[in-house]
DNA sequence: ACCTGAACACCGTTCAAGT
DNA sequence: ACCTGAACACCGTTCAAGT
């Protein structure tokens, strides 16, 4: 009872109203071309050509509009993947780093995500629906990401307690939005950098507990 | 001799250099395609179609394209005059209010202008030439006004001297730009709100001079 | 089930023909 | 001189035909 096509884990008879597990060579479509598109919209921006996105990923246009139907949907899903890399970095960061030096440093993690979306806010302002989802991923996603770094550094006395992640979170990702030039960036650069600063003048010195 | 086109007031023969005043129904539709588009603009957003703007205004598409070559010098154009429009508030303001209520109710003019056009910031982050004339306009234009209010506010005791009306531009043109939603709106008021009332913090209460 | 790509609708831009 | 609009190139999206 030979066949070629891959052994289903589960059921497939029936058409029962459960999840089914895609099927494998759609999901490596589907992975490549998430991993495709963030490539093609770092380097030619978010309105880059979809024919252009399904080409390089070597899958017909179908394809690519059968897993995503329209545009704006994979430009939000490539967004979201990278919201959750971001979130992803803060663990790691904080394993390996002193509380203010972890901080500062995904904070310059996620300045080097907002530089680099320069076509963010133009998408979320364009009013389409399929960008509705990404502010509320983005609050439930990174600002606990940023809570837990500020408490850690505001236990150990670093920073000064009391800071609303959602207010940092806001303010950084504002001063970099507008960033259109060098002396831009530089301007932003500066004021976050105020900013970390601030974060450092109320703090105890010594830690709480 | 009699003929039925305008009798020009200058010479129009010998091809000159000098340049020669437009004909006048080429003038009248530049001013109407001006007028139409910023209508456009701001009802349907800065990617609005050209030919809806050439069909609402009552000429040719060919019209259009004769005044501006591309989509994108369009809209500089129309941000331009809403940008002269926004400085020229500043003299009849200063005239008719006291001077710090000249320069709060300016301000209030000028996020009026920011908040309304949402495509801006798309616009000078898309890297098309025809915006590289923006920023510099604005800043010949916008920082000469808000600077004269600065001034005479200082002078009369009524703010602090020594803010730079670059930075206050900046700040308050980052913090609308990437309003979103009500709460965000509601965000950015406070924000503002709170950067006018440090204006006045280290004020003198009387005038200087 | 999933994939492909020709076909359609729509939009920016050009240019030959008019006045 | 200036205007017009058919025509062209290009891009998002659909869907009949394949495997």
């Amino acid at each position: 009872m030979s066949t070629d096509v891959p052994a289903p884990l589960e059921n497939d008879e029936h058409g029962s109203a459960k999840a089914r597990a895609p099927r494998a060579d759609a999901q490596r479509n589907l992975d490549t071309l998430l991993q495709t598109a963030a490539e093609v919209f770092a380097s030619s921006g978010v309105d880059a050509p979809v024919r252009e996105i399904a080409e390089k990923a070597g899958v017909g246009i179908g394809t690519l509009y059968r897993h995503f139907p329209n545009r704006a949907e994979l430009v939000a899903a490539v967004f979201r993947r990278e919201i959750d890399a971001c979130a992803n970095a803060a663990e790691p960061l904080a394993a390996a780093h002193p509380p203010f030096e972890a901080l500062s440093l995904w904070i310059e993690r996620y300045v080097g995500f907002v530089a680099t979306k320069k076509g963010l806010a133009a998408a979320l302002h364009s009013g389409d629906a399929a960008y509705e989802s990404l502010p509320p991923h983005r609050n439930q996603r990174l600002i606990p990401a940023l809570r837990g770094l500020l408490d850690t550094a505001a236990s150990a006395g670093e920073i000064r307690s009391g800071v609303d992640a959602y207010d940092l979170l806001n303010a950084v990702g504002s001063l970099y939005m507008s960033v259109r030039d060098e002396p831009g960036a530089e301007s932003a650069r500066r004021m976050v950098a105020l900013l970390i600063d601030g974060l450092r003048y109320g703090a105890t010195g010594r830690p709480e507990a």
